[in-house]
DNA sequence: CCATCTTTGTGCACGCGTTCACAAAGACAT
DNA sequence: ATGTCTTTGTGAACGCGTGCACAAAGATGG
């Protein structure tokens, strides 16, 4: 869901393959499988030797059944009347995911995020690597990170061919995004982590995953929002709404007079854009 | 807002047992809703007075017949053979997700990432205000982040009930987000965005949202050994897997060994429908 | 006023993902 | 070996999300 393509619907099922035949494994599964990794390293460390299904669902925060199917795809390698083997189980899903490999990865952009990213300990401890770290910036490019010394992205595509980096980490200004995007694909990168609140515009064959703390928030206050508003019904917001929607043109307030039969539509309060410029 | 609106157009007659989410507007469509608004408040700010449902899917990089339908969850905010006008819509949106309102929120853990949050100027321009930084550590507690002191978490319960923060920010180390958590809840918090790769325990009516870079790469870890492996099978992985399984059980390996049999199970990479054309 | 053209709003079908529920598989005791 | 008990693996049903395709709505022009 998060990634830019989908790539999934093809109109034409010429293929034949009705169920999970041939499919690989489900993007749903795919995004679990982390989860289901993450506690099982932690059983690991405290050497337990075997889990059930409930139990480790229980430690990833998933239904029992939802985890079996999961496993499923990967193959049988629970024991029935027992459970999975946790070592075992940690290494299938390892080399599954990819993780039995070296992954060079560069960020660009280190500015607050890139800062924290770079210090970040959680990349080098599943196989991720930082290769190197860019910055446009003359300023920034020199200084050492993480103990890594930041370049500049006029040595990009040196960089990132000679260190076979496949996967590229985007924190710079939403305005830079799409550019360094295409410098990234274009010395070869095909995995885009993109930090960024820009939509990107890629290739078929590339992958981008966006991590939006905005729309996160956004979407938290929309659930808030509604808790809210169960409370204590919205009796004095719900009257005055159409005099006070901001330039709403003809044919809008037509539309809006048109629904305003129906109770509850609008919302008073006039701040209608405060928001304008975004990050710019 | 939710009673009045709903019982209107509602042509679907089976309203028994369709209806289940207590809004109406369905969790995916509420997902998209901030896309949308970034890519119309860019518009805005152009001075661009209406857009079509096909120009406005493609600045936020979805379908249109989909951008249509999750509009229609909102009402009829368009004019056809027009299209949708950018300031309403704008303002629309807003309102739905429930920013038209100020939202406190607390950032706990100043590290590394809190830093970058504080410092990240994306929280205010959408309504979202930090109300405090707060972190365990003395030594943190004091200095001041982003024009705003570093509290320490004993004045936590105070703080979120005196500004009345229902969204709070997690970025401790894993092993003391629980914890944080429990006190945030307890003390009124019931929206929660978490930074820290564990998974939350939370009482019913709490949200929480997470953020885990370290799931992401892996994700895209997957999908790139899918591509590699689509050029050059991978021979020297595939053949000596079940050599280098660590502490392998017995039942286990036989397992293993009868799934080798079958094709197009173990690994993903015969080829399925995804990434077919560009992928070299 | 009528014709044409554009674009919305949505009915519908389809496929993915989730969950239930249970037979089969294997462990373990006797 | 046989029976019992635990837990897996999965068939099947269902709900949700997606995208197609089209009728209706309204703009626009004559
Ligand atoms: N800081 C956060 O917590 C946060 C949260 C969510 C999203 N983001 C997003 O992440 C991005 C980075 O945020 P930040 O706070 O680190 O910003 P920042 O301004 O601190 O850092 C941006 C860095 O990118 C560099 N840069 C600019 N143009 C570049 C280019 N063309 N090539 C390479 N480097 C370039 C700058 O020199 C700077 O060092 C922004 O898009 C922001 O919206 C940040
Ligand atoms: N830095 C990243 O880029 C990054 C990326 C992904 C995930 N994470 C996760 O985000 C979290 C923070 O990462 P970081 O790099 O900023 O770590 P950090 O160690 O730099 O910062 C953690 C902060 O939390 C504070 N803290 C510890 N216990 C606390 C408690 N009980 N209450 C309040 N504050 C407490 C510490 O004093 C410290 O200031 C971690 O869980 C990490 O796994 C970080």
């Amino acid at each position: 869901m998060a990634t830019g393509r989908s790539t999934q619907h093809n109109p034409n099922p010429a293929a034949g393959t009705r169920r999970s035949r041939g499919r690989g494994i489900p993007d749903a599964t795919v995004a679990r499988l982390p989860l289901y990794l993450r506690a099982l390293t932690a059983l690991s460390e405290r050497s337990v030797p075997t889990v059930s299904s409930e139990e480790l669902a229980a430690a990833a925060g998933v239904n029992s059944a939802k985890l079996r199917k999961d496993f499923s795809y990967l193959g049988s390698y629970g024991t029935r009347g027992v459970g999975y083997d946790v070592e075992y189980l940690v290494y299938q899903i390892s080399r599954e995911l990819g993780l039995t490999q070296d992954w060079p990865v560069v960020i660009v952009g280190i500015g607050n995020l890139g800062h924290a990213l770079a210090n970040y300990g959680g990349f080098a401890s599943r196989g991720f690597r930082v290769a190197a770290l860019l910055d446009a910036d003359p300023a920034t490019t020199g200084n050492v990170v993480a103990g890594l010394p930041v370049r500049h992205t006029d040595e990009m595509e040196e960089i990132i061919r000679s260190e076979r980096v496949s996967i590229g980490v985007i924190t710079t200004p939403p305005g830079a995004a799409q550019q360094v995007c295409d410098r990234l694909v274009a010395a070869g990168v095909t995995s885009i982590l993109n930090f960024a609140p820009t939509v990107l515009n890629v290739p078929d064959g590339v992958d981008v995953r966006k991590v939006d703390l905005s729309i996160e928030l956004q979407i938290l206050a929309f659930h808030e929002q509604r808790k809210a508003g169960d409370e204590y019904r919205d009796e004095d917001e719900a009257a005055d709404a159409d005099a006070e929607v901001p330039s709403a043109p003809a044919a809008a307030v037509v539309s809006t007079a048109g629904r305003a039969v129906e109770p509850g539509r609008g919302h008073g309060n006039e701040r209608g854009q405060e928001y304008e410029e975004a990050a710019g």
